[in-house]
DNA sequence: GCACATTATAGATGGCATCTATGATAGACC
DNA sequence: GGTCTATCATAGATGCCATCTATAATGTGC
């Protein structure tokens, strides 16, 4: 069975030359990307593709494929477009990324004016938003910023992965931690953080396993449980608030740069846009 | 992100009138079938079909739909039917039923002539071939024939479904069986079965919460299985064979017609197929 | 033949399409 | 005007498969 995502991944490759490069233009990872070339040749019963380590080429049947999956693809993007066209109108519909404190949205939303529909939220992690915005679902989005050229961008400001921790906690008073001194803590999983995979990693390759007393994709929740005590975490700096410290933590450098993403360079100069710019901060250091 | 299959939905919707009619026609459920539309109109951000119990109707943004809607699935259907052409070329694509005797395939096979490649043997469920077929994936099936107007079909025969346990079981000698009589027997699941909802469903509807010493997809596997004395089952009449007793169920009166079916009435005659189903026996009663 | 870029394989995981079972609603019928 | 029947929606469970990370294989160029 043909399917749509599978004629994206075909049409990257030829766009983009080789799989790799195809692969993080769909947003997925390489192996994601081959199989679902495999699929397609399969489905087929056809190769598509001569593979070299160098160069990719079209085969007779991809060629033949090509003309065919692109008037797929622009009816599809067509009709989405149309629906999301319709939709907007006047309406701004803004994405917003999980890992990113609720006081944020909140204070934009309680300072919107009265007469509602003007504004439509949709929450989701980094991936969900760039999909959203690349398929016209989202007008813009505040999310992290990597200088994809498909969008224009307007960088707020940056900030540190910190370890979160109780103020009530021992540790708390310590200026820098390392993963070694935290093997017998009770770790809070923020399942939404799209450092997690990285995070994990830095703690096993230290041989730090830690117990996971909680799993949340609510940041608010998690904040709650740190501040409680029933564990640590690792979130960006914005993540801070009452009851919980934020520690920087050793050989653990990375770094993120919010900021809105839009479509159209000239959607970021939209009113609510600056508004919501003004209110996100960058927390104090 | 509108995907293929919401667009199948959307149209079968409209082609058959309602919804329950385009669930079947699509080989799914209806609340699969509710659900997809849910998600196309969600995904759209508008509402497709006006509902009543009695009607469903298009709104002004389902109209505008339909047309490019069908654009997308003919270039689909194009796509898989050119790269199946291609490949047929003189090559019998045959699909058989998982829940058919190996005997049947392996005989057929066996008497092939020498020259290789002239048949490709897909093995599946019902509802894998069906797909397969309307794809044009494959050239026939011998499967259960349900009188699918879209089909050309040649019934071979007609078989009910019995218990099967071994011919050393103390049950074994008796000519009728029910339920009630079975609740220590411990039983083995045929996962593949068509029939395994009905199944379970006559046993616990009476009471019967039998034990699964073995869960397979392998008909042979599980004869093997019941000849061995592990437990009983459920399964065709032609499931029988060696150390194997089949007996009738109480008040389990379900059976099946099995047959070949093709998308074009002219394949029916292909000489293959006329070998299969001369190798393909009613069992003796 | 080594180094690098690229694709393929392996194994695990999670999300979601799908299922069955049941509920809600409304026209039809006597 | 109740009851029946046809229809779509909801609920909860299940299994498949697209996806991920990690690692191996492969081939090209110097």
């Amino acid at each position: 069975m043909i399917d749509r995502y599978l004629l994206r991944y075909f049409l990257a490759v030829i766009d983009q030359g080789n799989f790799s490069r195809a692969a993080a233009s769909c947003n997925v990872s390489q192996p994601t990307l081959s199989a679902g070339v495999a699929k397609l040749e399969a489905s087929l019963g056809r190769q598509l593709f001569t593979r070299s380590n160098r160069r990719v080429a079209l085969t007779e049947a991809g060629a033949r494929l090509v003309a065919r999956a692109r008037r797929i693809e622009a009816e599809f993007l067509q009709a989405e477009r149309e629906a999301g066209a319709a939709r907007a109108a006047g309406r701004l519909r803004l994405g917003i990324l999980s890992s990113t404190p609720t006081r944020w949205t909140a204070d934009f939303v309680a300072a919107l004016p009265r007469d509602a529909g003007e504004v439509e939220l949709v929450e989701g992690r980094e991936r969900e938003l760039i999909d959203r915005l690349t398929r016209g679902r989202i007008d813009a989005a505040l999310t992290i910023v990597r200088g994809n050229p498909r969008f224009a961008a307007r960088v707020l400001f940056e900030e540190p992965y910190l370890l979160a921790l109780s103020a009530a906690h021992p540790l708390s008073a310590r200026e820098l931690l390392a993963a070694e001194e935290l093997v017998d803590e009770p770790m809070i999983v923020r399942r939404q953080c799209e450092l997690l995979g990285e995070t994990s990693r830095h703690f096993t390759a230290r041989g730090v396993r830690p117990f996971f007393p909680a799993r949340t994709t609510s940041d608010d929740r998690a904040r709650a449980l740190v501040a409680a005590g029933l564990g640590i975490t690792v979130a960006p700096a914005s993540f801070g608030g009452e009851g919980v410290v934020m520690r920087p933590l050793a050989e653990f450098d990375h770094r993120r740069e919010i900021g809105l993403l839009a479509s159209d360079a000239a959607l970021l100069a939209h009113p609510l846009l600056e508004r919501l710019a003004d209110g996100v901060a960058a927390p104090a250091p």
